[in-house]
DNA sequence: CATATCTGCTCAATCGATGAAGCAAGAATT
DNA sequence: AATTCTTGCTTCATCGATTGAGCAGATATG
């Protein structure tokens, strides 16, 4: 009979004119603390039932203008390219769902106004907490948050003014850079420097990962010349057009690199391909990320592998004991060797 | 002087305070019509920079439940460990965003209760238009929604009930196997079949895909034997057990397959290399998605990729026109080639 | 028997934004 | 001078759910 008016939807009105009770009884039985308001159970099932028969659905914006918590848990990340962040985003809304809380996404492109703007819109929807990852300036995401009250955690990139979660980007360099070495010398009798390409040379990670990178080729006694520190960007068409410029000013190529991220190594495959360098013997490639085809690629590929779950469990471990002081957690990343 | 008391937001009566003013007047400047509601350009002027000040916010909430329309776009999407799904929530977010659209996205894992529990919760947050990317039963989801009175629309996967946007995978199966039979006769000489491996037999587009490879070995004078279709599901895992079965019962194994997405060709590829099969001479492959590192991982394999720009100019289309109408837009996909 | 307590509800204010209706003062028209 | 229009606001009801306060009747206690 109310199919005839599809548009109207029950709103808990509808369902207290239909049991002969009120609103009220009608909200404490359906979010669940009738017993705490003193509802007989009698009159909890006959609501329930109604409620399911009549396929109400709470209004969550009434609900949430009334309460002082949404239950809304927001997330921004760059892009979802990748399997990192998909994965992160994966975990995300399946332990923020598991708490009962609601998860909004959204992906900013690494744009920097998409992310002040992106925030602002969450904020606006009244989430009670708010994950940056991988943010360019995490700290003026915080800053807007904190104007407003909301919490806020940063993953992947840290930021100064609220706690973070992150991969030992230090600790997964070095021992990627120590690997890849030895595989080289393995091969080629001698040590000789790696080729450091991909990411911006100002972002946190990507420092913590030249540095590892550093330390290991120092550990080896082997020197770094600048020209071998390429922090050209993420994207595959800069790490591909680096790759192109320094070939051009040199011919003696290094014979392995790390790159920063699976989606420089698309750019870096890319041009070895196209190129013809390296035709005969591959480099050996240390990525720093890590994705079930790439791994698929050859023998002389190692990996390092982010640990996603541990650190979302970071993150919501955070947020369940809700501290906010300004902490680092280091969640140590996971070595992978193809094949 | 508002900093000690951080948890308190502004509303538009603290900014009509302020500005002296009235909240409606505030409400009218704040969203834009106030040449319509008659307001001075003198005293908007005041309200916009005082909001500025303030940092002031709408309250989404409160906003949405007094309108008539939300402006809240859904989507579920099955996964987002693939490059297929990852660039359709990308553009999805994009073309949401460019008509004033928020996107919200709900990852199921392929799970139908799931993906019933997130329509649900998407229609207590009042969504306008709910998109299902992949669903495993779509009509259930749009009944739901029928009975909210939203509009629904089918992405990849069709459903009888609202208007849906898939690829045309017959005619792409049907050229990708026709592809890989070549490479195959190329290479050995002769025609021989392929094995299908990959997706749910009872799926829409496995079974059209299934009926492309029939139809492309008929068109060959090539006969398929059952055994050579295996629609074990889209798991990596899956798609190990199944050939690992295969090879038991076989010592012939094709020369040739015809993987039905990425996410089965890890599994495959997983098989290949453990097995130590195709050890001589790696399978022609061809992989119904597409993926930037399976494009490298050597030129026996041959692609297509769903066009995902156009896919989701089509559901934008729809919904930009009102159309409701019960049609299936099939988008053509792009043939790729490894390499 | 009188009072206190408990049970099972209802009433009404509230959250913040929106917009139809209305009102006062000034400008234009007859 | 009287009337109508226009401008620039304000008032107030409303969206649907939540929750403190309160109330009637039943039961327990002194």
């Amino acid at each position: 009979m109310n199919r005839t008016t599809p548009a109207k939807r029950t709103t808990i009105y509808d369902l207290a004119e239909l049991a002969g009770t009120s609103a009220s009884a009608v909200s404490a039985v359906l979010n669940g603390n009738w017993k705490k308001r003193r509802i007989s159970a009698k009159l909890a099932e006959k609501i329930t039932k109604l409620a399911e028969e009549q396929g109400y659905a709470v209004n969550m914006q009434a609900s949430v203008l009334r309460r002082d918590r949404s239950k809304i848990i927001g997330m921004i990340v760059p892009k979802y390219d990748n399997r990192y962040f998909g994965s992160i985003v994966e975990q995300f809304e399946a332990l923020a769902r598991a708490r009962g809380l609601f998860p909004i996404i959204t992906c900013t492109m690494r744009d920097p106004a998409l992310e002040l703007e992106a925030a602002r819109t969450m904020l606006s929807y009244q989430v009670d907490c708010l994950v940056a990852t991988g943010a360019t300036d995490p700290d003026r995401v915080m800053d807007l948050c904190a104007a407003a009250g909301v919490r806020t955690i940063n993953l992947d990139l840290p930021g100064s003014r609220a706690p973070s979660v992150i991969s030992d980007n230090y600790g997964g360099a070095l021992e990627l850079t120590r690997r890849v070495l030895a595989n080289c010398e393995r091969e080629y009798g001698e040590k000789a420097p790696l080729l450091f390409i991909g990411g911006r040379g100002t972002d946190h990670n990507t420092m913590e990962r030249v540095r590892g990178f550093r330390d290991a080729h120092a550990e080896a006694g082997v020197p770094v010349d600048e020209m071998l520190v390429q922090t050209c960007g993420y994207a595959p068409e800069k790490a591909e057009s680096a790759m192109r410029q320094l070939a051009e000013r040199t011919s003696d190529l290094p014979r392995g690199m790390f790159v920063n991220s699976t989606i420089s190594l698309e750019g870096v495959m890319r041009w070895i391909r196209r190129s013809g360098h390296y035709a005969e013997r591959m480099p050996h490639l240390g990525c720093f990320d890590w994705d079930p085809f790439v791994a698929m690629l050859g023998d002389h590929i190692e990996m390092v592998r982010q640990d996603v779950p541990r650190m979302l469990e970071a993150v919501f471990g955070i947020i369940d004991s809700g501290a906010t002081d300004i902490t680092v957690v280091q969640v140590p990343p996971i070595m992978e060797k193809a094949g």
